[in-house]
DNA sequence: CGGAGTTTTGAAGGACGTCAACATCTGTGG
DNA sequence: CCACAGATGTTGACGTCCTTCAAAACTCCG
């Protein structure tokens, strides 16, 4: 039996509310239904952008599967990685909240299917089923201790530090368990983590090299594998450390 | 006439809130008084903390007058300071919506006086009148882009861009017109500019030393005083320069 | 006037960015 | 299947921005 994209993507849509979607925690069945019934389906392909830095601030987004990469740009040409976006999480929150521009730039890592809402019509919804405002406001308030957690860092740790930092919290939001150890579960260069840690490529290339020596991380293009997580969080918290 | 403790409070609260509370902004005048008649009156003098950081997030704080810093120490007893925060602002926020644990500190640096809600009574007020979340969400959003942008500046800028735009940050948030040019409002020690801006109090002497020379800044004793804005955009800016 | 807190300035050293060259991998098209 | 271009990763050498260390001057307050 064949089925049209939108009885997939529906599938889809069932299978992700059910399975944790932190901002309908707590949410009514019918609340949930409204919810989707007053969102728009769409889909990103892998490389396109969902929203761009300095654009009017028009949509939300709940994402159902797939992943993004949001990151802002400096007038000198310069890229930095807010973070990525993965499955049941929200998308383009601070600025429609505010009505203010996207401060940030979402782009597909790979196809990615969503659920959108503009606006007006999230403000409806808050405003009838307030559990969802609050929920907002508390992934909010954690993207925002994450935010102040990288700039602490920023001010006052050492780039090995901060790249320890970095995958850390990579694991965290996109670490998968494999035989060998946790592997971060998305393409990512060395590029990238330095765009995340405020370093360069070179720098991020030569820890990596130290750590491989050191069994700590294996990696390749585009790929990390962390073999040793305790010795990752020694460098991170800057523990004293065995055989030094 | 002797007034008590709480009219001169009242008094304050009063004016306060007509001029331009921006968690406020769009609330009826029934909503006001409810606000109010929900809200603790409190004092915090000079010195003393409001809240602190890992304690669990239980209030939620509105400034009626006077002046707190909030600022974020390291296990390894250095600390950054987040922000400072003045009259008609909000603090708490993020930790009270989240129901996590204050992720700063936040001290007075004068005496100042708050109408305070606790996260059960906030959520109450919230639900009846929703213009107040969507208010709470639109300052956090503001204050977010804040923190992605001090963000991007610790990983692409060199310190003396840094320090520039951590002035011109202070200038907007606490700048006060006087005969010579823009002062902040505040005692501000090298220490603390170097705690915002992430660097140390010597380059910060160094940095405006060298700008007191060009005539951009006059500077004393826990004391900056902006006297040519134009230059220091330029150099938070990192444009073209004359006389170079 | 003494003492604590703040600021200034010099000198030295190092962490890390920059520059450069090369190696390796991937995908594409002949 | 191979050649080739482009993207990605590695490593060395060098320079410099900024921290660190050190000492002294200044300011405020009791």
């Amino acid at each position: 039996m064949m089925l049209g994209i939108h009885s997939i993507m529906d599938a889809m849509v069932q299978t992700a509310l059910r399975s944790g979607v932190a901002l309908f925690e707590g949410l009514s069945d019918q609340g949930l239904e409204e919810a989707v019934a007053l969102a728009r389906r769409g889909k990103c392909a892998r490389g396109e952008t969902l929203f761009e830095q300095g654009k009017p601030a028009v949509a939300f987004h709940l994402i159902i599967a797939g992943r993004l990469k949001v990151s802002k740009d400096t007038v000198d040409g310069q890229q930095i990685i807010i973070r990525y976006l993965g499955a049941h999480e929200i998308a383009g929150c601070i600025a429609v909240c505010g009505g203010m521009p996207y401060p940030a730039t979402a782009v597909a890592m790979e196809d990615t299917w969503l659920l959108t809402w503009d606006r007006t019509r999230l403000a409806q919804l808050a405003e009838r089923y307030p559990v969802i405002g609050m929920n907002a406001m508390r992934i909010m308030g954690g993207r925002m201790m994450e935010l102040q957690s990288r700039l602490t860092e920023m001010q006052t740790e050492r780039v090995e530090r901060r790249i320890a930092h970095t995958l850390s919290r990579l694991v965290v939001q996109a670490g998968r368990r494999t035989a060998d150890g946790i592997e971060i579960d998305f393409p990512i260069t060395r590029q990238d983590l330095a765009e995340m840690s405020g370093t360069t490529l070179h720098t991020v290339s030569r820890t990596l090299s130290e750590w491989e020596q050191a069994g700590i991380v294996t990696s390749g293009r585009q790929k990390v594998v962390i073999l040793n997580p305790h010795a990752l969080i020694t460098i991170a918290e800057d523990l004293p450390r065995d055989g030094g």
